[in-house]
RNA sequence: GGUGGCGUGUCCGAGUGGCCUAAGGAGCACGCCUCGAAAGCGUGUGAGGGUUUACGCCCUCCGCGGGUUCAAAUCCCGCCGCCACCGCCA
């Protein structure tokens, strides 16, 4: 808010890279004009409030010394304090609503435009070359590792069932990245998978994106509670309305949960098998930082995760996201996309990205300026590290054998116990 | 889920309608004292918002939300949370 009353044009600039020009300028008129009733109801009411201090404690001062106090008459001004609050509820309620509804404001260096104005930014190793490609729903079912039409039977469509080496491939996954997570000294949490309706709008996702999550019915939970569909909803909300430790930031924590989405059910050539479903797992890292180390954190939180998929042997490659193809929430995204040989395109393994302060402002979550009084708000930034899902199939295509088996990354052998996934 | 008790500032803790503009203590910060430290003494010590060039002034917040009253931490109602016991249960 201070940032539109101070620098409207900058926010303005900024915002056009994601909205039509005109829609942002009538959402600022709007929200300005708001702020102006805010700031003058609020004047208002607290003059009346003084005056009403005031004139109880003179009675209650007449009162001690024994005088019989004079009845205070409700007068004009105070019978109209209950309706100057009303209204100030009313301004601060459209206030911010209309605020909830502006994205964040992507950074310099992103550019406007869809999907097709991202930019590869770095490659990571050769797309193997594979003579017969098979794709991966192929040799799951040749090494029984996912088992499609059970996980339906049990789910319903866009839900799998991960079976024998299928299931110890996954986990094995998940505690890789675990264990590497850790090493990273990203403290790991493990939170509920149901969320209150606060916590999805603290992290910008609602009310945007509430169709898109899978919502409790009020019977079985009153309060409003949802599945969700990342762990960093979860993360983010866990230090909601707290002021952070100056001296522990940047704070670093990942976690491992289900995510549960309720996408349209695409059954396109390539987002077949595991690729994008109802549920599925995903282990989030998430930094805490002062402003002045958020650049420094997001670079590391990519390379990081970037090593991980280099550590599995993948080839991959890295991509500045366009402002139109990122999270509304975010300042500046970088995907990081794994190649899939059986469509010839990448694919999305994790999204690492700034928040900027929008949602520790939401949130809440401040720190306290070194030496000042003043509390500020802290950065966020998340990303996955990494989603199982999408790593899962690429393993099976980029490291398949002519014969359908698949070699394992040396990484996963010990937990697997093999080296060598083989048709059964 | 049931019954009972409890929820006050960073923490402990007093406060049952009006000098509560929240006692007292601990912690923390700064200062004095000291060769240095401890002790002692003094001062300060939350959040959000409005207003102001600034110093400052003002408003709100005693779990949350309503109500009663000229006046609520205090009385009433609802909710949430914690603790104990009971029931149920991996």
């Amino acid at each position: 808010m201070e940032l539109i009353r101070k620098d409207r044009e900058a926010v303005a600039t900024a915002l056009a890279k994601r909205l039509d020009p005109a829609e942002v300028a009538g959402a600022l008129d709007e929200i300005q004009q708001l702020d102006q009733q805010r700031r003058s109801l609020i004047s208002e009411i607290d003059g009346e409030r003084q005056r009403r201090k005031a004139e109880s404690r003179a009675y209650a001062e007449a009162k001690r010394a024994g005088r019989e106090p004079e009845p205070v008459a409700p007068d004009a001004g105070r019978r109209q304090l209950p309706e100057l609050e009303a209204a100030l509820d009313e301004v601060q309620g459209r206030l911010r609503n209309r605020m909830a509804e502006l994205p964040n404001l992507p950074a310099d260096d992103v550019v406007s435009g869809g999907k097709e104005a991202n930019r590869v930014v770095k490659t990571f190793g050769e797309p193997p070359a594979i003579e017969k490609v098979r794709d991966h729903v192929e040799l799951s079912r040749m090494l029984g590792l996912v088992d499609h039409e059970r996980g339906v039977k049990l789910g319903g469509s866009g839900f799998w069932m991960y079976t024998g080496m299928g299931a110890r491939l996954e986990w094995a996954l998940l505690n890789y990245l675990i264990e590497r997570n850790v090493e990273a000294g990203y403290e790991f949490l493990l939170p509920p998978h149901l969320l209150l309706d606060t916590a999805g709008f603290a992290a910008g996702q609602f009310p945007k994106f509430y169709d898109d999550v899978y919502h409790l019915d009020r019977q079985s939970a009153p309060r409003g509670q949802f599945l969700l569909p990342t762990s960093e909803t979860a993360i983010l909300g866990a230090y909601q309305d707290e002021i952070l430790e100056t001296a522990k930031l940047p704070l670093k924590a990942f976690a491992y949960t289900p995510c549960y989405r309720r996408e349209a059910a695409g059954s396109h050539s390539d987002e077949r098998g595991t690729v994008r479903g109802h549920q599925f797992n995903k282990v989030e890292i998430f930094q805490f930082t002062l402003p002045e180390q958020a650049d420094a954190a997001l670079e590391e939180m990519v390379t990081h995760a970037e090593s991980l998929v280099e550590g599995l042997g993948l080839h991959y490659q890295r991509s500045l996201l366009a402002a139109g193809d990122s999270s509304a929430a975010m300042r500046k995204t970088l995907d990081i996309e794994v190649w899939m040989p059986s469509t010839g395109k990448y694919k999305e393994v994790s999204s690492v990205s700034w928040g900027g302060d929008y949602q520790a402002r939401r949130a809440a979550i401040r720190y306290r300026e070194p030496g000042g009084k003043q509390t500020r708000f802290v950065h966020t930034l998340n990303g996955s590290a990494l989603a199982t899902s999408r790593l899962f199939p690429a393993i099976l295509e980029q490291f398949q054998q002519p014969d359908g088996s698949v070699v394992v990354p040396e990484v996963l052998r010990d937990r697997l116990g093999t080296d060598l996934l083989s048709p059964r």
